[in-house]
DNA sequence: CAGATAAGTCAACATGGCTGACATAAAAAG
DNA sequence: CTTTTTATGTCAGCCATGTTGACTTATCTG
C-alpha cells in the first residue's frame, strides 16, 4: 500500500524532470506545460474548462496563459454561440513546443508500456482511474474517441 | 500513450489534494509531507540520503526540515560510525502527523487496488517502475514477484 | 432592463524551488 | 600531523506559481 504511494511519487518526479529542462530554455515552468498539453489535446476549449481541469484560480492561469498568448504559442478567438468565451488553440509554434515537451514523456511511457506488456498497461489504467476522485474527470478516459477531422 | 500521460496528471492531482488540506491546518505544505513520509519509511536516514531521494537542494530541504525539527515532528541525532551525519527520525508527534496525512492516500489507493483487482495492481506496479528513471530508486521496490511464466 | 456569467486585471502575499557564498565539524588522505 | 574532502547548516536573494480579494468589461439570460 505505502509502496504504491511511493511509486507514484517517484514516477511523477521522473516523469516531469525532462520536460522541465526543456521548459527552462523558454523561461517557462511546469504550469506552461500543463496549459500547452491540455489546449493541444482539446482545441477550442474555453478558459473556464481549462480552469476546471487544472483546479487553479483564473489569476494563476492568466499569468501563464497570458505569456503563452503574447509569445504566440496559443491563440484565442471569440466563441461562436457565446461570444464571451475565448476559445483556446495552439499555434504552429505552440504545437511544436507541445511536441518537444511531450516527446520525452511519450518515450518514457512507451518504454514502460513495452517493458511491462499489454496486460500490465490495462492494470495501470484501471488503478490510476480508481485513484482519480472526480467522476467527470474519470469519464475523460472512458474510451478513446477516434480523432475527428473537420 | 498521451492518455497514460494524462492519467498520471489527474491521479497525482487528486492523490495530493486531501493531504494538502490537512497540511494547511499546520501551516505546512507538500514539501513537509514528503519529508515526513520518507523519514517515517526510513528511520535513521541521513540528510544526504533524503536529499538524494527528493532531488532538491539542501537549502530547500533545510527550510522545511528545520521547521519540522523545531516544532518537534522530527528529531536528529549524531551518527554512530560517522558523527558528521544527522540521523533523522519521527517523534510520536511526527508519526501521528504522518498517519493523518497518509490516511486519505492509503484509503484512496486501497479502494483503487480493490476495485481494480490483483492483476491490475501488478500491472500498475510494473508500469510505474518502468517510468522511474533511476536504477537505485527502482531497487527500493524489490518485491516478491508472483509465479509467472514468460 | 436586471442580474448572472465568462473572462481579464491589479495588488499583495506565501510556498518552495533555485544559485552563490560561506561556516563548522569530522572523516579521510597524504 | 597536516591537508583535503565530506556532511551539514546557514544567510541572502531571485523566481515560478499558487492563493485571496476587489473590480471591470462584455455578453448572455430571464
Amino acid at each position: 500500500m505505502r509502496q504504491g504511494i511511493e511509486l507514484l511519487f517517484f514516477a511523477y518526479r521522473d516523469f516531469t524532470a525532462e520536460p522541465d529542462a526543456i521548459l527552462a530554455e523558454y523561461g517557462f515552468g511546469r504550469a506552461h506545460h500543463r496549459v500547452v498539453h491540455f489546449v493541444g489535446r482539446h482545441p477550442q476549449m474555453t478558459v473556464g474548462e481549462l480552469l476546471g481541469i487544472l483546479r487553479i484560480t483564473k489569476q494563476s492561469l492568466n499569468r501563464v496563459l497570458g505569456q503563452l498568448v503574447r509569445q504566440g504559442f496559443v491563440v484565442q478567438h471569440q466563441g461562436a454561440q457565446d461570444r464571451r468565451q475565448r476559445l483556446l488553440e495552439l499555434t504552429d509554434k505552440g504545437r511544436e513546443l507541445e511536441r518537444r515537451l511531450s516527446a520525452p514523456q511519450r518515450a518514457r511511457v512507451a518504454d514502460a508500456f513495452r517493458a511491462a506488456g499489454g496486460a500490465a498497461v490495462d492494470g495501470f489504467r484501471k488503478v490510476l482511474l480508481g485513484i482519480i476522485a472526480d467522476e467527470d474527470d474519470r469519464r475523460r478516459f472512458a474510451w478513446r474517441p477516434p480523432p475527428r477531422r473537420e
